[in-house]
DNA sequence: CACAATAGCGTGCGCCGCGCACGCATCAGG
DNA sequence: CCTGATGCGTGCGCGGCGCACGCTATTGTG
């Protein structure tokens, strides 16, 4: 076979993708966060945070849903008081969705959290090699077969 | 911020995560597989390819479902071929979830395309990094934060 | 050997999230 | 001003899931 490093990557991606699909941890990380941070609803706090504010549509392929399922969720970060709905003032149909300061807050110490969580495994790890994993991994996701 | 490589896997696995979760990519690597495999049923096989014929109630676990959850796909997957019901011979209440041949043909192509479709975008990368690469990311999956 | 307790599997039930289609409000162009 | 298009939110139906139950087989106990 000569394609190793690719099966290689395929198999590893596998199994993250299948160990992270997996609630437990998520429970884990929002201990005390509220109901409303679930990993239904965390891509669209995490989007908007990378992003700023946008309106639904904008979000939904980022989610990968429907316009409605980003209401829906939306809705229920809203009720939270995790995210605000705030009037396009370039269109008045439109709503933007912005991070409350809450919800910056939450997001923020959510990632703080998973960063930590993913750290504290890394430091048996030979020096340089968590910093080289760190930068593959960040141009596979620039550069990558996922783009 | 002293956490500085945490937060750098920390949000690239954020991101891949929700890349990868699209349909999109799954869609076009089934192509013309039937509908049975899809998303949901994928972890099916690909667990039963790793670890060999395993009963519903050890997959569940590893499916991240319910018992129940893994009999209504296997018994999809059986409908489709992929796998078959063969009695436990030491235990007459149990069945053991078994890849057919098809079902091996299928997950191994699979697996073929998505090692394919990384390696494709991979070979623009300088020549030691895609092995390095693949090699921490399997130690991260072996000793890692989400073992 | 008889009988109770346990364990594995499959199924009915209710819940919930989603996509689809529709209605409503607003915008853009004639 | 009027018509088609666009963005949003909601009712509807579908489908997957967990829970609880029944059934069968196994294990343990006297």
């Amino acid at each position: 076979m000569e394609n190793e490093v690719g099966h290689e990557i395929a198999d590893a991606l596998g199994i993250l993708l299948k160990r992270t699909t997996r609630t437990q941890l998520h429970k884990h990380l929002t201990e005390g966060m509220g109901k409303a941070v679930d990993e239904l609803t965390y891509p669209i706090l995490s989007a908007l945070a990378r992003t700023g504010p946008r309106s639904a549509a904008d979000l939904a392929p980022d989610a990968g849903l429907d316009r409605s399922g980003v209401t829906r969720r939306a809705s229920r970060l809203e009720a939270a008081g995790l995210i605000r709905r705030e009037p396009d003032p370039t269109d008045r149909r439109a709503s933007l969705l912005v991070l409350t300061d809450k919800g910056e807050h939450t997001v923020a110490e959510l990632r703080e959290r998973l960063a930590a969580h993913i750290a504290a495994s890394l430091n048996s790890w030979p020096p340089g090699d968590a910093q080289t994993f760190a930068r593959h991994l960040r141009r596979f996701i620039t550069e990558g077969p996922f783009v």
